[in-house]
RNA sequence: GCGGAUGUGGCGGAAUUGGCAGACGCGCUAGACUUAGGAUCUAGUGGGUAUCCGUGCAGGUUCAAGUCCUGUCAUCCGCACCA
C-alpha cells in the first residue's frame, strides 16, 4: 500500500486548483453570495506564523465549507502595507520601507498559496501604492468635504531628546524606547475625523450585529453614552465656565470648580499672584506619564487659580482650581466638585482644606451615609426648596429650575473622542491638503489625486515630519489662487486605510473610482469577519463609522460593514506567553508544514484549540492528525480494494445513524467555527466505518459512507480529501459537489437508555421505546425497581421523556 | 482601581444550554503482530484500601448545578480618575 505523501500532492493540487481557476470568483453567478473574509495582515520581515495560519487556514475551513453549502463566496486577501515597523526598519537598516514592505508581500502571497487557502488573487490589494491610496486619499477628501475631518490641538508623546513623536506604542514606562528619555506631550495642530458625530447611531447598531456579546460591551463601553446635565458658572469678573455633571442634584453642595490644566480658559482664569504655581503645575502635569497620571493610587494634586465663579444654584462664590484628575477631552473639561458625595473631590477637598458640605442623606436604616456619601438611594438635604426629594428626583428638578433660568440643560455626553489621524511619519499615505498662506487649508482636488509619496526621503528622526525636509513635495501651488503654498507634511494614521479594505475588495481594480456602488451594495456587508479581539474598540468602530458616513453621503446603501464577527482566539508560545521575538518563544509553522504537510498543520489548529481561545502551543496532537489521515486513506484503501467481501445483508442500521448525526453534527460545528468538535466527530466516523467493515460488510454502504466521509472532511484537508476524492473516482473537484445532507429518517432512534437517578444519584440504566409516554415510564420504572421503592415512600418520581427518571424517595415513617 | 473573560483528568479540550461530567484526541499501562517499531491492531485509563468523592474555593436555589445566584481566590485581557 502506498501512503500518499502530503506535501507532494498538496503542490500537484495547488497548482491543479490555480490552473483550473477553481477560486475565481463568479460574478454572473445566481447563488447567493457569501463575503467571507480575514483582518488583512500586515506585511512583517519573518514568514508566516502561527497565529496566520490559524486565523487563515481555519477561515479557508470556514470559505471552502460555505462554497459547497451553495453559496457563491467571495474570499480575498490584500495587505494592510503602511506603518510604522516598516519604517523603523528602515531607520535601523537603512532599506526603504516600501521595498521591504514589497519584498515581504511578495514572500507572504507565496507562503499563503503554499498554504492552500482558496483566496481570488485577482482582488488583491495592497494599501501602500497609489492605486489604494489615492482613494484612501479620496475618503479623506469626502469627509472633508462633509465637515467631518478638521483642524484642532491635540497633545502628542514627544521625546525631547530624539526630538521626535513617539506612537504610545514607543512610550515604555513612561520613557523613549529608544534612549529612555522621559517621555512629554507636546502640543500640535492635527487633524481628526468626527467620529463622534455618530456616536449614537455607532451604538445603536450594536443591538442588530451578530458578534460576539463582549465585543459589543467593549464597544459600548468605549462609547461611553452618559445622561446628565450642563450647567453654566460666572466667572467672577466675567466669562463663562460650562460643566458636565451626572449628579445635577448634589449642585447645593459643591464647593469648588475644577478645571483640566490643559484646558484653554486656565490662563485667562489665572491671576497674576499665581501665575507661577500655575505654570509649573501645567509643566508637572505635562511631564506626568499618562499611566502616572491616571494612577488611583497616585496623589491628588492641583493648584488655585486666583478666580472664583459663582455656583448658578444659591449664588454661592466658590474657588477655580486647576488639577490633573479632570481630563481635557472629556466632558466640558471643567467639573463641579461635590466632595461631599464624590469620592475624588473627597480626597482632593481633604488635602487642600476646601468645604465638605452633605446635601443628600441615606433614605433607609441599613446604609452607611459617612462621607462622601456616593449612593444614588438618598434624599436631598441643605437644598432649600429642593430638600426631600430623591437622587433622581432631584437631578431633574434642580436641571429644570437651570434650564428655566438659562443656567444649564439636560446633556448628554459620550466618552468616545474624534478620530485624530495625523501621524508625524513617511510611510503613511499623504494627508491630501494644501496650506495656502492665502486661503488656508485648501483640499487637493480629486483629479489630482494621489498626491504621491515621494520615494527620495529623508526619513532619521530629528524632529521634522520627514515629507517636510522634502523640498519637491512640499513645495507646491494653491489650487484655488494658484500661488505658492506647501503641502500639509503629515500621513494618515494607518487605521484610515483599512477602515474601507473591505469596500475596495469588490471592485480593486477600478481607476475611475473608490468603488463601485452598484457592486458593493450587492456584494456587501461582509457576512463573516474573522479577526482578533484587539480590534473590537479601534480597527472595528472606524469601519463602522466610514461605511455610515459614506452611506450618508450617498456611496453605498447598508448601515453596517460586518453583519457577523468571529475572533479567533490567540495562540500561544509553548511557556504559555505571547509569541515574540524578544520572548524567544515564537513556533514556526514551516518544519510542521514540510513534514507532515499543510493540511495536517491546519487540521491540528482546528483540532487542538477551542478556536475562540487559543492557548499555549503544544505539538503533541500534531501526529496524531497525521496519523488519523493516513488511518482514512487506509480505510478509503480497503474498501475500494475489490478484495473484501460483500455482505449486502448486513446490518447498517448503526453506521447509518453515525452517518447521519456526523453529517448534521459537522455541518452545525463548521458553521460556527467549532472546528475541534467538527473533527472529533469526524473521527467518530471514522471508528464506525472500521467497525463496520469488519469481515463481511455491504460495500456499497461503505463507499457512500466514505465519499460522505471525504466530503466533510474536505473544507479541513482539502489537498488529502481532493486526492482520495479522485482515488474514488469522484468528478473534480470535490469542492463543486454538494456538502452532504443529513436523513432524519435514520436520526430517529427506536430505543432511548435512561439514567435511572435516586435522589439524584445515578443508579442503573434502562432501555425504553421511544416513544413511550411519561406515564408508560412511570409504571415501567415503578415494576422494574420495586426493589429500590420497598420500604420507601416516593416523594416525587421526575420522568423527562427522552431524557431522564429522578426518583426522590425517603424512608416510611 | 474599574470592567470583561477564564478556571473541568497527567495534557489539549467536550458536555444538546439546568438532565448520565470527562466526547474526541494526546500521553500512559498491558497485550497482539513483528527481525525491528516513533508502524498497525486490541483492551484499559478522573480519584479512592470501592454502596464513596469529584468541574478553583465557600455558601445558596433546585427533584437535578460544570451550567443559575451570592461571596471569595487565582490567572489573562481591556480601560484608565468619565465628573
Amino acid at each position: 500500500m502506498i501512503v500518499l505523501n502530503l506535501p507532494e500532492i498538496e503542490k500537484k493540487w495547488q497548482k491543479k486548483w490555480a490552473d483550473t481557476g477553481l477560486y475565481k470568483f463568479d460574478k454572473n453567478s445566481d447563488k447567493p453570495k457569501k463575503y467571507v473574509l480575514e483582518m488583512f495582515s500586515y506585511p512583517s520581515g519573518a514568514n508566516l506564523h502561527v497565529g496566520h495560519w490559524y486565523n487563515y487556514g481555519l477561515t479557508d475551513v470556514y470559505a471552502r465549507y460555505s462554497r459547497m453549502k451553495g453559496f457563491n463566496v467571495f474570499h480575498p486577501m490584500g495587505f494592510d502595507a503602511f506603518g510604522l515597523p516598516a519604517e523603523n526598519y528602515a531607520i535601523k537598516t537603512g532599506i526603504h520601507p516600501k521595498d521591504s514592505t514589497l519584498k515581504n508581500i511578495e514572500t507572504m502571497e507565496r507562503q499563503l498559496k503554499e498554504m492552500g487557502a482558496s483566496f481570488d488573487w485577482d482582488y488583491e490589494i495592497k494599501t501602500c501604492l497609489p492605486d489604494y491610496y489615492k482613494w484612501t486619499q479620496w475618503c479623506f477628501v469626502q469627509l472633508y468635504k462633509r465637515g467631518l475631518a478638521y483642524r484642532a490641538n491635540a497633545p502628542v508623546n514627544w521625546c525631547p531628546k530624539c526630538n521626535t513623536v513617539l506612537a504610545n506604542e514607543q512610550v515604555v514606562d513612561g520613557c523613549c524606547e529608544r534612549c529612555g528619555t522621559p517621555v512629554i506631550r507636546k502640543h500640535l495642530t492635527q487633524w481628526f475625523f468626527k467620529i463622534t458625530d455618530y456616536a449614537e447611531e455607532l451604538l445603536d447598531g450594536l443591538d442588530k450585529l451578530d458578534w460576539p456579546e463582549k465585543t459589543k460591551l467593549m464597544q459600548k463601553n468605549w462609547i461611553g453614552k452618559s445622561t446628565g446635565s450642563e450647567i453654566k458658572f460666572q466667572v467672577v469678573g466675567g466669562g463663562e465656565l460650562s460643566v458636565f455633571t451626572t449628579r445635577a442634584d448634589t449642585l447645593y453642595g459643591c464647593t469648588y470648580v475644577v478645571i483640566s490644566p490643559e484646558h484653554e480658559l486656565v490662563d485667562s482664569l489665572t491671576t497674576p499672584e499665581q501665575k507661577k504655581a500655575v505654570e509649573e503645575y501645567k509643566l508637572y502635569a505635562a511631564k506626568a506619564s499618562e499611566i502616572d497620571r491616571l494612577s488611583t493610587t497616585r496623589e491628588k494634586t492641583g493648584v488655585f487659580t486666583g478666580s472664583y465663579a459663582i455656583n448658578p444654584i444659591n449664588g454661592r462664590k466658590i474657588p477655580i482650581w486647576a488639577a490633573d484628575y479632570v481630563l481635557a477631552s472629556y466632558g466640558t473639561g471643567v467639573v463641579m466638585a461635590v466632595p461631599s458625595h464624590d469620592e475624588r473631590d473627597f480626597e482632593f477637598a481633604t488635602k487642600y482644606g476646601l468645604p465638605i458640605e452633605r446635601v443628600v442623606e441615606k433614605l433607609r436604616e441599613d446604609q452607611d451615609d459617612t462621607l462622601p456619601f456616593v449612593e444614588y438611594d438618598g434624599k436631598l438635604v441643605n437644598s432649600e426648596g429642593f430638600n426631600g426629594l430623591t437622587v433622581t428626583e432631584g437631578k431633574k428638578a434642580i436641571t429644570e429650575y437651570l434650564e428655566k433660568n438659562g443656567k444649564g440643560n439636560f446633556k448628554t455626553t459620550y466618552r468616545l473622542r474624534d478620530w485624530l489621524i495625523s501621524r508625524q511619519r513617511y510611510w503613511g499615505a499623504p494627508i491630501p491638503i494644501i496650506h495656502c498662506p492665502k486661503c488656508g487649508d485648501v483640499v487637493v482636488p480629486e483629479e489630482d489625486l494621489p498626491v504621491e509619496l515621494p520615494y527620495d526621503v529623508d526619513f532619521t528622526p530629528d524632529g521634522t515630519s520627514p515629507l517636510a525636509k522634502h523640498e519637491g513635495f512640499m513645495n507646491c501651488k494653491c489650487p484655488k489662487c494658484g500661488g505658492d503654498a506647501k503641502r500639509d507634511p503629515d500621513t494618515m494614521d494607518t487605521f484610515v486605510c483599512s477602515s474601507w479594505y473591505f469596500l475596495r475588495y469588490p471592485d480593486n481594480r477600478d481607476s475611475e473610482k473608490a468603488w463601485d456602488p452598484e457592486i458593493i451594495n450587492r456584494m456587501l456587508p461582509v457576512d463573516k469577519y474573522v479577526g482578533g479581539a484587539e480590534h473590537a474598540c479601534m480597527h472595528l468602530l472606524y469601519a463602522r463609522f466610514f461605511t455610515k458616513a459614506f452611506r450618508d453621503m450617498g456611496y453605498l446603501n447598508f448601515d453596517e460593514p460586518f453583519t457577523s464577527l468571529v475572533h479567533q482566539g490567540t495562540i500561544l508560545g509553548p511557556d504559555g506567553e505571547k509569541m515574540s521575538k524578544s520572548r524567544g518563544n515564537v513556533v514556526s509553522p514551516d518544519e510542521y508544514i514540510s513534514k507532515y504537510g499543510s493540511d495536517a498543520f491546519r487540521m491540528y489548529l482546528g483540532f487542538g484549540f477551542a478556536y475562540i481561545e487559543g492557548g499555549p502551543w503544544n505539538d503533541g496532537g500534531i501526529r496524531s492528525i497525521s496519523k488519523y489521515l493516513d488511518r482514512v486513506e487506509r480505510l478509503v484503501d480497503k474498501v475500494y480494494s475489490g478484495k473484501d467481501e460483500n455482505d449486502p445483508s448486513k446490518d447498517s442500521k448503526e453506521l447509518l445513524f453515525i452517518k447521519n448525526r456526523t453529517i448534521k453534527a459537522v455541518d452545525g460545528d463548521l458553521d460556527t467555527f467549532s472546528f475541534n468538535t467538527a473533527i472529533a466527530r469526524l473521527m467518530e466516523f471514522t471508528n464506525a466505518l472500521y467497525r463496520y467493515t469488519e469481515g463481511s460488510y455491504d460495500i456499497e454502504v461503505a463507499k457512500d459512507c466514505i465519499r460522505t466521509l471525504l466530503l466533510l472532511l474536505a473544507p479541513i484537508a482539502p489537498h488529502f480529501s481532493e486526492e482520495l476524492w479522485e482515488r474514488t473516482g469522484g468528478e473534480y473537484s470535490i469542492f463543486n459537489q454538494d456538502f452532504p445532507k443529513f436523513d432524519e429518517k435514520h436520526l430517529v432512534m427506536d430505543e432511548i437508555t435512561y439514567p435511572l437517578q435516586v435522589n439524584g444519584k445515578l443508579k442503573d440504566r434502562f432501555a425504553l421505546p421511544a416513544d413511550y409516554s411519561e406515564e408508560q415510564i412511570r409504571e415501567y420504572v415503578l415494576d422494574k425497581y420495586s426493589d429500590i421503592f420497598e420500604g420507601m415512600e416516593i416523594v416525587k418520581l421526575i420522568i423527562v421523556p427522552k431524557r431522564i427518571v429522578n426518583a426522590v424517595i425517603r424512608p416510611k415513617k
